[in-house]
DNA sequence: GTTTGACCAATTGCGAAATCTGGTCACTCC
DNA sequence: GGAGTGACCAGATTTCGCAATTGGTCAAAC
């Protein structure tokens, strides 16, 4: 069979995993029920994903390879978006924009169950830190993060703070819209690590492409990563 | 019986009860083991808390009272204490060192069971919110707090940064001592909600004694929030 | 070569029986 | 005579064994 049309058929049955898991909850989604909402036999979807929890890590993963996307988009169309405030704003956004995302930062166990601190992402979370090591380097050399901390704790405010404005019950604050919320959080993010004043635009754009490239490296050991174990690979 | 003798008792149980809660949780800690821990029969227990319920949020109450006593104390020690930066500070360290304390900050379930979301807590929220917007309102009338960002929001961001730090987990972050992130939480409260520059210190200390009284009206409003339908009162 | 669904071991879900526990109150003891 | 107690009860919770489901395989069908 054309290997474009395996690929099509890989993507069926994830968007099928994806409503599903959505839906009801990873732990009450079967792997038949996904084939038939797929419009496919059982059998067929061990041929793309290796065992259940690969195909579910592959959705979670196509979802984070869409933020991942997102973001490159935003830097390529304005070279401002490679700051740390500005990224944790578009990424808040992409965020509560997508349901799954959403409950992948939130940790929401309902959706996610067991997925939820599934051990699978660790590799993953290996490599997020390796990218914010060498993206806070070179950002804190050109003057567009502080110095008055260390990198180590800049990464854990930006950590602590993110998780923050993810996990903090929007209950509690029911008036505070998504754009509100990412406005503020921007805000926070700006004030704690950026320096006093606007960013030289000339150093922004000269270092869009480099932020660039980082993150499409990023985004290729991200897909390698995860559907290593995987017969199938999914679109790079 | 004299009433200073119940009030004694009344410290055992909740001394129990507290003791057991944090070895055992919640939900595996019975009346009966808490009075016989305490030395006194079951129904003695019940002539102090209307209710299994009542008792255990006594505990928690009495640990929150320690907490605005420790506040209290800090501002009564220096008048910088009543910046939110040190006012957060504080509060991370001393909710730390308390697990009781911690297990509420991070909404722990295991600990706390069907206490953690219970309902029971919400008038003391209102009077949280009360507090806070008293307090800002004096802080950005004298400049103590920036008022580039609105009252409501600045509580928002509060709340969002906090919980982050409180639940953001430390085993992602090993080599963080629980100082060192309070002083990373201090740095993020003073960038984002305070003033560049160091603050006033005629401002602070005519404005410490109008705080530390807010705080005492609060610590009040506390006690009688929770204790209102227990028959005995807990120590004022 | 590709796709499938019957098949199996293992896990999960379920319902009823057994146990436990919050809360009461008649009784004891000082 | 009132402060303290533990036996008692209804309702909640846990246990346990059985039944139904499901992840994953593979021989057969296409």
């Amino acid at each position: 069979m054309a290997a474009a049309k395996q690929q099509q058929r890989a993507e069926r049955i994830l968007d099928a995993a994806a409503e599903l898991v959505l839906r009801w909850g990873y732990k009450r989604v079967s792997i038949e029920e996904v084939a038939r909402h797929a419009g496919i036999g059982k059998g067929t979807v061990y041929l793309h994903f290796s065992t259940r929890a690969a195909l579910f890590m592959c959705v979670l993963m196509r979802e984070s390879l869409g933020l991942v996307d997102g973001l490159v988009a935003a830097m390529r169309a304005d070279p401002a978006a490679i700051l740390p405030a500005e990224q944790a704003r578009v990424t808040y956004l992409a965020v509560m924009g997508r349901p799954l995302l959403r409950a992948m930062f939130t940790g929401d166990v309902e959706v996610l169950g067991e997925l939820a601190g599934d051990s699978a992402g660790q590799p993953l979370r290996k490599l997020k830190i390796d990218l914010a090591d060498e993206l806070f380097e070179l950002l804190r050399d050109r003057g567009l993060m502080r110095t008055d901390l260390d990198a180590e704790t800049q990464r854990y405010v930006l950590n602590a703070v993110q998780a923050g404005f993810y996990l903090y019950p929007p209950a509690a604050a029911p008036s505070v819209s998504p754009q509100m919320a990412a406005a503020a959080l921007a805000h926070v993010v700006r004030h704690a690590v950026q320096p006093p004043g606007p960013p030289d635009t000339g150093t922004l754009a000269a270092l869009a492409p480099q932020v660039i490239a980082m993150y499409e490296r990023f985004r290729r050991s991200m897909a390698i990563a995860v559907t290593g174990d995987a017969p199938v690979r999914l679109p790079s």
